[in-house]
DNA sequence: CTGAAAGCGCTTACAG
DNA sequence: CTGAAAGCGCTTACAG
């Protein structure tokens, strides 16, 4: 990594002119008025000792790095949220962006110095990326540094989110169009409600609601929880079951209650769809291992972090404090059959 | 982001000292001989204007700039293996480094253009991640630029693998502690001799045979496959038991292929552990869900992350072709009874 | 149409 | 014991 770097005065020697030359040339500008005959010289010099300029010394004189933050609770290590990380490192890379990344964990007072530590090393921009979509307390931060946050919100702070009210709509509008009535539902939990624990699954709530009540329908019958593990589907389940519900479809709070629940039907003799239907939220991995497979309305982290880089870089700084919803499309599998 | 630095130039304004001294006080340079008086007024200015050091005019400087590369091909976007990402970044920030992070997909051929963009920006080493461990052909290196490759190999660079050799042994050997003689295996496969597709898979089967040979024992019954997918374990499981074949073990090759074949062994009536024991590799989230919870030898994905930082920050370079052997532990859970 | 020079904020060899 | 000055490689206001 020694190797003495070629520098604009390099090429400068090579083609006869000056390193202003160089420079506006190398750089494209318009309007400059340099002789082509020049311009042609400089590019080519700069071709053949092989010239890249130095972004070091670039945004040590421009202020400007080229390169965003993006600093994350626990996406890496979060199943298939880390795809958000996928979706910000793709469009960083289309808009020629570089991403320093630091994850915190569950250690949310370490933000202060790690947001420090990416300023002083300028860059363009900070983007948070959060596992599960609630409220954070940020460190003040300078006015004017651009900030986004992903499946999170906070004061003052522009935020994107995945549109669950629509997809809450959207979930039990696929079991009502495939003639379902009797649903029971599993995973509703009142903790919810506090912002920073979640922000988005009470619209999703609101969004199944209104769509239960618009057909005129409640569910049959409903088991609560907020611990969205297999082990609540499979409780939740087999309760319902024992209690003598009688329902047609089942509507999970997410992919790993219907996995549990999935084992709860099967232990009792039913079968997935035939004698109940299942939808869900998230589309985890696991959703394409179930059997049959599992009809599901997915989470867009990926989408989330592209547009998350998108929005930090775009001309105009996006709006403090507003939400831009990204669409939860419907995934259509084998776990509904019409009725 | 605009409001004007405060410089060393600052401090040693207000300390009434030369920026020299300034220098070396705040960087804590030894036998310099530096009154402690003075020395003391450098650290209270210091304080007192919230000084901190440009990293990038340092870098400009010095050339280096404490910051790391980690490039990698899905790893973000597969399942557990993002914990890679993880243990790199927890152990760039112990050492005080930055990482840049960039992920080129499939398209193999980018590697060259993001690694040349990489070490323009002068990163202090060059970290390679990979989601399974194979054989990838790097684009010409400069030779003093530090280079680890993390769950892949290539021609003359130091790289850090799973101990599958050691792993494989240790699975068969926990189901002979358990009193199996009767074993029988899913998922070996011929394709991956080829060490652009694995170079670990085969020291997984060298491990497991030679542990049943050590043993005077051979598989009861194999059934062949390198798409270790659900689907995999469960035919492999039903062809096995419509071919007869009496086992009381099953070792499958990875999680997925488990849990394939857990369903088929319920189909048939069969339960895990009390007929047939299962003994797995990757330890994926998927094994918890799984009931009984799955035994399985886990891919140590977040451990060779940190070393690959460790060993890229170390005083010595790693040995050039070295392999770095990270053990995979055993995480016992209920798939498995003495029988 | 093109160049000389200042300056971004550091670090360090040199001088005293 | 401490300071003045050069230089890392750019960009840009200014001069001609």
């Amino acid at each position: 990594m020694k190797k003495k770097r070629i520098s604009q005065a390099d090429v400068a020697r090579e083609a006869g002119v000056s390193v202003t030359t160089v420079n506006l040339v190398l750089n494209g500008r318009q309007n400059t008025r340099i002789s082509e005959e020049a311009a042609e010289r400089v590019r080519l010099a700069a071709e053949k000792l092989n010239y890249s300029t130095d972004p070091i010394a670039r945004s040590l004189r421009t202020g400007q790095t080229r390169s965003l933050a993006f600093i994350s609770d626990n996406v890496t290590v979060t199943r298939y949220a880390s795809a958000m990380i996928r979706g910000v490192l793709d469009a960083a890379e289309a808009r020629g962006y570089t991403v320093l990344m630091a994850e915190i964990g569950d250690h949310l007072e370490r933000q202060g110095s790690i947001v420090e530590s990416m300023l002083e090393r300028r860059v363009d921009g900070l983007l948070f990326g959060f596992m599960s979509a609630r409220k954070i307390d940020l460190p003040a931060l300078l006015p004017d540094t651009r900030t986004i946050l992903i499946n999170a919100t906070a004061e003052g702070l522009p935020s994107i989110l995945p549109a669950e009210h629509e997809a809450g709509t959207a979930a039990v509008n696929c079991l009502l169009a495939a003639g379902h009535k009797r649903i029971a539902f599993i995973g509703r939990s009142e903790k919810v409600y506090d912002p920073y624990l979640s922000v988005t699954i009470p619209r999703r709530y609101a969004g199944i609601d209104e769509a239960m009540q618009a057909a005129g329908l409640s569910f049959v019958a409903e088991f609560q929880g907020h611990e969205w593990e297999p082990e609540l589907g499979y409780e939740g389940t087999l309760r319902l079951l024992d209690d003598g519900a009688k329902f047609t479809a089942l509507l999970a709070a997410n992919d790993r209650v219907a996995f549990g629940a999935y084992r709860a039907l099967q232990e009792r003799g039913l079968t997935v769809p035939g004698d109940v239907a299942v939808m869900s939220f998230d589309d985890e991995q696991l959703a394409t291992y179930l059997h049959p497979q599992l009809t599901t309305m997915r989470l867009p982290y990926r989408e989330m972090g592209y547009l998350g880089v998108e929005m930090l870089l775009a001309d105009a700084p996006t709006e403090p404090g507003s939400e831009t919803l990204v669409p939860m499309p419907l995934v259509e599998r084998s776990s509904i059959i019409r009725r």
